[in-house]
DNA sequence: ATGAATGCAAAAACTTTGCATGACG
DNA sequence: CGTCATGCAAAGTTTTTGCATTCAT
């Protein structure tokens, strides 16, 4: 509500759902099509369309960051100011969030030896449980 | 020829072409659509289904990796067995190859302090030149 | 000869867009 | 009230798939 008029956005009922629905939920990190079947089950039906518009918007104002974790679709999490990267569990599809300041600097190290600074970056972690899993 | 039989592919035409493509390029990162084109060019036309389905089986079989760079399509290269991170100019769409042994490493000691192993994983440094374009 | 590979066109998955209608400031 | 946002359906992209035909061994 007022995120969105600080971010220039209009307070429509569907921005408003829809940024309501990001910040309620455990979940941290929604496909479009999450984001439009969490709202069906509350009973408030926008359109996908809307959706892709809406989640378009926010990441344009800085309130949401779009990842590509795998390709097929993208996902989408409230942008905490927190810069952190990610970690996927590839059997359970667990996302765990890490941060490492000296993989930061040595990014930016590495990137100046070639004569270019990072403006931005993206760091997956495919991960598996060291636990074995019992037989 | 001889390194997809070893891959355990039978040697066909349209397989031979795209991976002489391949080797032979100056480029060194192709989407399915760049094969295709390329191939064209020589006049050997091959349904781009097959490119997508013969790229598929050469990563399957690891002689391609494929990497999602932004989401929108996949690029593909070939497997020199080296293992690289990539670094893109966002001005000119420029790829440049890096390794750092120490990022690495610590990827591997962050992720076990979660208590998982790396199976996987993706960096990409989007990166603008430090030399400022003349006004 | 026979099982696999190809080409084509259709389908699928995800995302964007055009346009008429409705809502915000 | 004028403008911008929404919904719907249609179109766009990239990639996959079904099926008849052709190819490799």
């Amino acid at each position: 509500m007022q995120g969105l008029r600080k971010a220039g956005l209009k307070a429509t009922l569907p921005r408003m759902k829809i940024l309501e629905a990001l910040q309620s939920s455990k979940q941290k990190h929604f496909s479009a099509e999450d984001v439009y079947k969490m709202l069906f089950k509350k009973n408030e039906e926008i359109g996908l369309a809307t959706i892709y518009r809406v989640l378009t918007q926010f990441e344009s104002a800085g309130l949401v960051m779009r990842h590509n974790f795998d390709g097929s679709h993208a996902v989408f999490e409230l942008n905490d100011d927190s810069h952190h990267d990610h970690m996927i569990d590839i059997d359970s599809g667990a996302v765990v969030e890490f941060y490492s300041e000296k993989i930061e600097e040595l990014q930016k190290k590495i990137a100046a030896e070639h004569g270019y600074e990072v403006a931005d970056h993206s760091l997956v972690l495919y991960v598996r449980s060291k636990k074995k899993k019992p037989k």
